[in-house]
Parts: C-alpha cells; structure tokens; sequence
RNA sequence: GUGGCCGUAGCUCAGUUGGUUAGAGCGCCAGGUUGUGGCCCUGGAGGUCGGGGGUUCAAGUCCCCUCGGUCACCCCA
C-alpha cells in the first residue's frame, strides 16, 4: 500500500551530511588502494580483521582520552533497543586493541584493516562525517625494528598508489618516565607566556598543552620556537629507541625528517609517532598517514602490559593526493571483449559467460540494441575487441573478431570453438 | 559549534532594471547508414528554477525562513 496521496511527490532522498556515495568509476580507485595496500600488509605477515563497527563508546573514549575533541563531542553515540550504549568507531586502533584484550592472541600480532570512521564534524575539504581508513596494528613488541617495520610498510603503501610528493616526519612523544618532567616544562613555558599565544590557545592551552606545538599561528610559532623541547627530556631508553629507529629508517633508505612538534591527535602515543603529509595538498589537510607507538593503550582498555604501534591512513585523503598528482588515473574497468549480438541476444548471453569463465573480462548490450548502439557500448566499455554474432554468424559457428583498438582495426572470421583461444592471442 | 560564498536539465553553466510556452554545451536515446564504434549531420527525451512562505497584476530574478553544497576556523584522516 502506498502512503502518499495521489499527486503527492516523493522527496528524492539524499546521503546524509558530511558522507557520500562512492561511485563507479571512482571506486575502482579506492578499490585499488585496498588492493594494494592488502597485498603489500599481507607481504609483511599482517593478518586481517574484522570487527564490529561500533562498541562501547569507552573503548573510543579511553583509547583517544576522555578529554580529546572526539571523545568530547565528535562521537555518533546512540543506545540501541536494549538500552545498550553504543558510539560508531571514530578511528581504527581502538576497535582493534579490544578485539586483542578480548582474544589474547599470540604474540606478536600484526594484523590490518580497512574501515569507515565516523566523526560528527563540519564537512570540508578532504574532510567527512564518514571518512574511510585502512591500516596496521602490531601488538606485542617493544622492538625499535617494529617501528621500522611499521613505517616502511606505509612507505611503501604510499608508493604503491603512485604518490611520489610525501613527505615522513618522525618524532618521539618520551614514555612515562620522561613525557611527564617535559609536559610540567611546556605548561610553566607557556603560562608565562600565555599573553603571546593565538586567540584559541590562550583560551585553550591548559585543556591540551602539546597541541599548542602544531599550532599553525604564526603568533603560536614565535612562542613554541623557543619552548623547552621535547627530545631535551627523552629519558635513556627513549632516545636510544628513537636513534634505533633513525637508523633502521636510514638502512632501508626510507627517507624522512626529524620533527620536534609533531604531536598527533591521540592520548596514547607513547614514544615513536609519524606522519606521511602529501606536498601536493593544502596543508591543513595534507596527512594521509599517520601513526606511533602506544604502549600503554592495552592496559587502559584492561588488557596486560603489552605495547604496540600502527598507523591509519585516510583513504579520501590518499585519493585526493592522487588526483593532484595524477596518480591512480587509468584503471580500466577490466572489460577485455564486448559481445555484439544481433541475433537475439542468446549468443551474447553464452559467449560472455564463456569467455568469463576463461578469465576472459566480458561484457554484453541488452535490450535488444541495434548493432550501432552496441558498438558503440563496445568502444566505451574500455574493451579492445569487439566479438559479433549475426544470423550469418550463428548458423555457420563463427564469429567476427573486431579490434576496438590501434592503428589497422582489422575485423576477422573466427569458428566460435577457437574464439578463447584467438582472444587470448590477442593479448 | 562559528563565519563567508553558492543552489536553474544527469554534468558544466547562461538567463538583461521582476514581464509570454526557461536556454546552451556535454552526456543520453533514435535516425542519417536494412551488419560496424570513435568524426560529422538531423531529431528526440529530460526541468517541483533546492523546499516553504511573503511582496507584486506578474518572481528563476526581490524579502524572510529552511534544507543542501562548498570553503575557512576548530579538529583531524
């Protein structure tokens, strides 16, 4: 039963705010990261997972901190039927260390993911409410070589897609024993001079002290230039990790500067942290990668002491990038033939899936379409050869082998049961 | 959450100081070519002018509200 009136109008529904349909052929693209970045995580021995897609809004809460923007006010909570209260997953890390406390896998365990991640946020440029991330998590060694690992697999991620204009900062955010004498230094250098920080972080500064380092402000700037730095404080064991992994980076010829003010969103980073950002784009969006170590992320989630690192990288963000650097730009549609089938159609609807079967990528008009409009299908379809069945073709058990491609677009005469084969040939 | 700009066909846009049946290019469909795509020619389909209210003899055009988009701040991927 229909609810509207007669001549009552139906709104044509959109996607909410902030989110968007990924289409063809745009989503070859970001089906191709996932591929890639698959294959390459894979490589390494990191294993998949896949969990829920919200949980406890704790687990974000604890894992980014109670006092962070997306504990605060830029989670999609809700409560389900039961009551139950639920928040969809604002990053990936989260999710993927209580999957890990709940399991106790065997350690190391290395594992990646692709997922979307919602923020309730104003949408802009390279920004959504669902925004989609794919990457890595190895839990379970302190190693400096880990961190290495972890870094050229997203290295090497980056360079898979074909961007070539990134730049890797890395830093060290100290561990318990050092990070704390260092967050007193920041808090006293900055109290005395509050009256020169930008308009926001004089207001905001004591809320979150280490944010003020990545201020863009150029009156921020002139106040962090001479702020007590970080590596000053690193504790022993901090800086010998952090040299170790200086020089891995190095032996591997990953290229990258150190950054004494690179300071990531997220409360838990202990030691190592980085950052791919893409040159090509503005720099107030221009991360496509980034992650560290967090070492004392299992237990806040009620786990054993256990240490890890991974990374996340935005796939809009890396398709962006992409674009500005032409990168990613012809990805076929993976059709090889176009059947033309002036019969009526059943020819068409035999050879492709033959052809299909064969490996062969296949496509068809429907519709009974005049030869005309079929070849023209053919030509857009991406396919280089055109395979056609008429009458005169079907009752003698040939077909005639088009090249859509080229200089000479010769057209041959093939018996249908060497076709896979004469198709193959052409490639 | 705050602010700027913008909503006319599937897409990119034009639309004179408010004035008949709202246009173009591209795309789509068909024909020119009774079995041949890309180029060309002809024709066709396709529009709640984002939505609602108001002013007016008359609103795509002016006013208000609203929804959406976009950009920036904030924050982040």
């Amino acid at each position: 039963m229909s609810e509207q009136s007669p001549g009552e109008r139906v709104e044509a529904f959109q996607a909410p705010t902030g989110t968007r349909d990924v289409l063809p052929p745009e989503s070859a693209r970001f089906a191709a990261l996932i591929e890639r970045f698959g294959t390459l995580a894979r490589r390494a021995g990191y294993g998949l997972v896949v969990s829920p897609l919200f949980e406890d809004p704790a687990v974000f809460r604890r894992s980014a901190g109670e006092e962070s923007d997306i504990a605060k006010d830029e989670m999609y909570e809700f409560a389900d039927k039961g009551g139950r209260p639920l928040a969809l997953r604002p990053e990936g890390t989260a999710s993927v260390v209580r999957a890990f406390v709940q399991h106790r896998p065997v350690l190391p365990w290395k594992t990646w993911y692709v997922t979307p991640a919602f923020r309730y946020e104003r949408p802009q440029a390279g920004r959504y409410r669902q925004h989609h991330q794919l990457g890595v998590e190895a839990l379970g060694s302190e190693d400096a070589d880990l961190d290495v690992e972890v870094i050229a697999l997203g290295a090497r991620y980056l360079g898979a897609v074909g961007l070539g204009n990134v730049a890797l900062k890395i830093n060290s955010m100290g561990d318990g024993a050092c990070m704390p004498a260092y967050r007193e230094a920041l808090i006293g250098y900055l109290a005395t001079n509050e009256a020169r920080l930008c308009d926001g972080h004089r207001q905001r500064w004591k809320h979150n002290p280490l944010r003020v380092l990545d201020c863009k402000n150029a009156a921020c700037k002139a106040v962090t230039a001479q702020a007590p730095r970080l590596s000053a404080f690193w504790c022993k064991e901090c800086r010998a990790h952090y040299d170790r992994v200086r020089t891995g980076l190095g032996a591997l010829g990953v290229g990258f500067c150190e950054d004494d003010f690179l300071v990531r969103g997220f409360d838990y980073y202990t030691r190592t942290t980085f950052e791919f950002a893409a040159l090509s784009l503005d720099a107030a969006q221009n991360v496509v990668l980034g992650g560290g170590r967090y070492n004392g992320l299992v237990e806040q989630l009620g786990g054993p002491h256990t240490p890890g690192i991974g990374f996340g990288s935005g796939i809009e963000r890396v398709l962006l990038a992409a674009d500005a650097e032409g990168a990613l730009a012809d990805l076929g549609r993976g059709i090889d033939v176009f059947v033309v089938d002036v019969t009526d159609g059943s020819a068409a609807r035999d050879l492709t899936e033959q052809l299909r079967a064969a490996g062969i990528g296949a496509e068809r008009a429907f519709d009974q379409r005049s030869m005309k409009a079929q070849l023209k299908l053919a030509d857009r379809s991406g396919a280089r050869v055109a395979v056609i069945v008429g009458a005169d073709e079907r009752a003698r058990g040939v077909a005639m082998m088009r090249d859509l491609r080229g200089e000479d677009r010769n057209q041959t005469e093939v018996p249908l049961a060497e076709l896979v084969e004469a198709l193959r040939a052409r490639r």
